[in-house]
DNA sequence: TCTGGGGTCCTAGGACCC
DNA sequence: TCTGGGGTCCTAGGACCC
């Protein structure tokens, strides 16, 4: 073993939403339970004192799954699914609305509870981290079941963690023994831990190139590594042909890194039903100018002012656009914001019903504290 | 009754500048 | 009467991730 190679981990909450709901409603332990959607109704309390949950086979509307319990899991049901085609599967399984300001809370504590061990933390979202334990003495098993027990005791909530050379490794043997789970790997573990598993489950090769590469007979990481540059690079381009490569072989050199500035800020809606242009015009500018106010708040409440505005559109046939504008000068007000969204529009087709909005500032920097004018007049905007 | 919302990064062409 | 080369910025789209 080289004495130099670095010690990372990836630490991945179990199940994460679904799990801080547990812990609100133990009663729904061992049942199968989905978050997501919007109009999902709270629980209610009964009589009784116990509480009524709604179930998916109730749902109408366009949200998808975004947190599913194992139980859930095991009739078929995953993240990312429609909640209609999910109620098919699991029409009994709880349906619970999602509640962001309760995940950050637990993703907060969980972290902080991390970082009283190891404090060199990447953070990767609301529910997963890298951490990089080169420069610990202990040994790695004891030191990873510490951090597991930390964050155990900080939340109620369990976690699986690899620890592995680097991040590339380090995140796909923290999915090894889920949940609840820690996997160690070194280098000379690939052969025979990494190479049987499916290509996709490489970070980095999503369903487009998972696809390509069934195609070309490329079913496993191994089949990956087995197989000839040239080949590669006729079929992915010379950068991502060389990417692939090298992680096949487990390579990946990327470094833990402890802090990053957001580049661009968001809000975008899909709409219960399409909507259009025109036969609904004030509708969508009631949104659109909704989205522009609340944009404008994120930047404020974070501290950002951007200079590049865009506006996205999907369409009814779910094919979408983005245009975008860079202006002279950074804003963050929400008259502005709106102004060259409205200006984007215009450049947008508006034959098609409409099933989502969005508005993005980008080309951020730190706001400089300089005040600005909060003038609301309205200019020409889009949809006329 | 398919398909959320908030992000990052990459590519590629054209404008524009030296 | 033929055509540089490099660099940066802007814009649009797409893959991918959580």
């Amino acid at each position: 073993m080289n004495a130099n190679a670095r010690r990372i981990a990836h630490l991945d909450m179990d199940a994460f939403y679904a799990s801080v709901e547990l812990l609100r409603y133990p009663e729904l332990r061992g049942r199968a339970v989905v978050i997501g959607g919007r109009s999902v109704h709270q629980p209610v309390m009964r009589d009784d004192g116990t509480r009524e949950f709604s179930v998916l086979r109730d749902y109408v509307g366009r949200g998808v799954i975004t947190t599913s319990t194992y139980e859930a899991r095991a009739l078929g049901v995953f993240s990312a699914m429609g909640m209609m085609k999910a109620a098919q599967l699991a029409p009994d399984a709880v349906l619970l609305p999602v509640d962001f300001d309760s995940y950050r809370h637990y993703s907060r504590l969980f972290k902080k509870a991390v970082a009283s061990i190891a404090p060199l933390v990447e953070d990767r979202g609301i529910d997963e981290i890298y951490i990089d334990l080169s420069e610990h003495e202990e040994e790695t098993r004891a030191l990873a079941t510490r951090i597991k027990t930390a964050v155990n005791e900080a939340t109620g909530l369990s976690c699986s963690i690899g620890v592995a050379p680097n991040k590339l490794l380090a995140k796909i043997c923290s999915d090894l023994e889920k949940p609840d789970g820690l996997t160690i790997l070194t280098m000379a573990d690939v052969p025979t831990r990494i190479w049987p598993l499916p290509a996709r489950k490489i970070n980095g090769i999503g369903p487009k190139a998972a696809e390509k590469l069934t195609a070309l007979g490329i079913l496993t990481i191994g089949d990956l590594a087995r197989t000839d540059a040239g080949v590669l690079q006729d079929h992915f381009g010379r950068s991502y042909s060389a990417w692939l490569g090298n992680v096949a072989q487990g390579i990946d050199e990327r470094p833990v890194s402890t802090s990053s500035e957001p580049k661009s800020i968001s809000r975008e809606t899909t709409f219960e039903h399409d909507l259009h242009a025109r036969h609904d015009r004030d509708k969508l500018l009631g949104i659109f100018t909704a989205l522009c106010t609340r944009v404008s708040e994120d930047l404020h409440r974070k501290g950002y002012v951007g200079r590049t505005i865009g506006i996205k559109l999907r369409y009814a046939d779910f094919s979408t656009v983005t245009r975008d504008v860079t202006l002279p000068a950074s804003v963050n007000d929400p008259a502005a914001i709106r102004r060259a969204a409205g200006e984007c529009l215009r450049r947008v087709p508006l034959e098609q019903r409409i099933r989502l909005l969005g508005v993005r500032v980008g080309a951020l920097s730190k706001n400089d504290g300089t005040p600005e004018r909060e003038d609301f007049s309205q200019g020409e905007l889009g949809f006329e």
